[in-house]
DNA sequence: ACTGGCACTCGTTACAGTCGAGTGCCAGGG
DNA sequence: CCCTGGCACTCGACTGTAACGAGTGCCAGT
């Protein structure tokens, strides 16, 4: 593939005019908006290259050209440099985060900031069970025979389950259960504690046995099995920007594929290590979001990661900006997970 | 205003014919998929004093005609009984709704159905805090200057807020507090809380005053004034049903609106009397949703009213159906809320 | 009061023609 | 060998015209 600079610099310059003007961009107009110090038949010759090689394309013969999926790609890992953020956005995220009370709310607004921000569809990833530890199991008696199960982790999340009795329990009985199974899990992350669930169940004396056992299938519930993941989503609205042209014309199997819950983790969640990922296109796994690109990446305390967020948009999208932005975001609100 | 039962016929016909078909309707086909008994030039004069009174209109001079959202209403109101649900729905609804573990399943599980059965947007408002009791409070000791207050309402929904204590407090004193907080509030509804919290402070030994007086202030936000109201929203996809006939061509301002909870709120959740409420195209107070309708109701266990649910979609929907759909789903959940 | 008939309106579709942006190719020049 | 100007060509976008037909309003007749 000899693609040598000055076909990259077509490349690039082909990206990015179409990202800002949406339009197909042709040989002529090139040469005008950058300094590329050849002819327009020149950069054709180059452009012919470009499509034989599968970066870009021609809607209809007589028209511009419009990067593909790979052409993307190519850009994203080679021709762009990540754009710093603008002050007024600094100040954004700053003015946005703080006040932030508890966990739902951080996910809120840092769902809402990156959606006004990068103004594309936003996802962010609660804090994954799975990476969490457990603070504390609370039982709150409801009734003789109902205890309610309070499970708070060290992320912040709070997790609630009804637990139905086998028989009346009385009050002490609740006391001695929640001493055991703090002393046993607290601390834990989430993923080990099956087997100490099961230890708690064969250690406890007898008469506790049937309440504890029903406890622990709770538990497991809770701790390891249920809906462990939750995701807010915001910005929506913004998928209607540049009219029917993203998305050729249908917006419907993008909005199906965002009401999936199990789509948007893996699009965000699998974010193995640290870096930012992007993908473009067909890249990502799902039919219905072939039109769309995603940018995400992992956020947590210091270093480690306990969640994902990131944004959704047509493969026509500002990646350098989103990326910055993306990354920005992850870092301020692993900050303030810090703090807590 | 002189409209007798054919013309009234007609109308309903007209509306019925369009909800089907999502296309003008003349006279002629008027007449030959109804048993209206007259000719088209008669209905055509018919069709002249319902546009007259502003029931119907032409979108263009030779086009048939199409429900103005005044037509909707006399529809709504006089012309439409309630469709009694297929034993299919029943099922549906049933088997969608056993086997929810908590509040957040329930209501979950809730918008999805109602989605799928209504292939509308389904909106579910949790049960309203400020409707709800103080079933229990906890505390939970974070650090020595940290809580986390947990408080579980009647209803099933739990809050949380983390509580920055002034100074470091031990753990007895935790318990203290816990007591006390828990004889005054528990059972208490939560809009007459304020006073409990306040006399809370004054009475409190002066040893725990510092503490109580933080507390009570988060106590407050908690109870009362943060976001109380949670929503949770499901089938926008169903948006792009009808092509982009429906909302005019543009679902913008339609999913902006459903983006603002206050927005989604005051539509379902101002159902003072328990009887279905439906808001006609321009009916409801906002600008984005002058295309919309939205068909809620109220529900709760037995005849109490905790929240709201319902559905919205192009003014050209099924009424009936939809009424009647919103209507059992609000009376399952009732039971089933009723049940815990 | 209803009906058949008729002229009229006007959006939709089809077709032809023009325009122009953009291309590919080629011959010539550095 | 690479670049450039020139040129013929393609094809979508736009415009204007004409035929079509669904649907209407009106009127005279029963």
């Amino acid at each position: 593939m000899g693609l040598d600079d000055r076909k990259l610099a077509v490349l690039r310059a082909i990206v990015e005019d179409y990202v800002s003007t949406q339009e197909p961009v042709g040989s002529k107009a090139l040469v005008e908006r950058h300094q590329l110090g050849v002819s327009p038949a020149t950069v054709r010759n180059d452009m012919a290259v470009l499509e034989e090689e599968g970066y870009i394309r021609q809607p209809h013969t007589s028209a511009g050209r419009v990067p593909t999926d790979r052409g993307y790609r190519l850009f994203v890992d080679r021709l762009s440099r990540v754009k710093p953020l603008s002050p007024a956005e600094r100040r954004a995220i700053e003015r946005f985060l703080v006040g932030a009370v508890d966990l739902d709310d951080v996910v809120h607004r840092t769902v809402r900031l990156l959606a006004q921000l990068t103004r594309q569809v936003a996802v962010v990833q609660y804090p994954s069970l799975a990476r969490s530890s457990v603070r504390h199991l609370e039982l709150v008696p409801i009734s003789t025979t109902r205890l309610m199960l309070v499970m708070i982790a060290d992320t912040g999340r709070v997790e609630q389950r009804l637990v139905e009795l086998p028989g009346p329990v009385p009050a002490d009985t609740v006391t001695d259960l929640r001493r055991l199974v703090n002393e046993k899990l607290a601390g834990a992350r989430l993923s080990d504690t099956p087997p100490l669930v099961q230890a708690l169940v064969e250690e406890v004396p007898s008469e506790l046995r049937p309440a504890m056992t029903t406890l622990s299938t709770v538990l497991l519930e809770t701790l390891v099995e249920r809906h462990e993941e939750r995701i807010a989503l915001a910005g929506t609205a913004n998928l209607t920007r540049g009219g029917l042209l993203d998305f050729q014309g249908s917006l419907r199997p993008i909005l199906e594929a965002l009401e999936e819950e199990v789509v948007l983790l893996k699009l965000i969640g699998e974010t193995e290590p640290s870096t930012t990922r992007v993908l473009i296109g067909d890249e990502n796994e799902f039919d219905n979001l072939r039109a769309a690109s995603v940018v995400s990446t992992g956020y947590g305390p210091g270093a480690t990661i306990v969640g994902g967020l990131g944004v959704l948009g047509p493969t026509r999208m500002d990646y350098p900006g989103n990326i910055a932005t993306v990354r920005a975001v992850a870092r301020y609100v692993g900050e303030l997970l810090a703090q807590n």
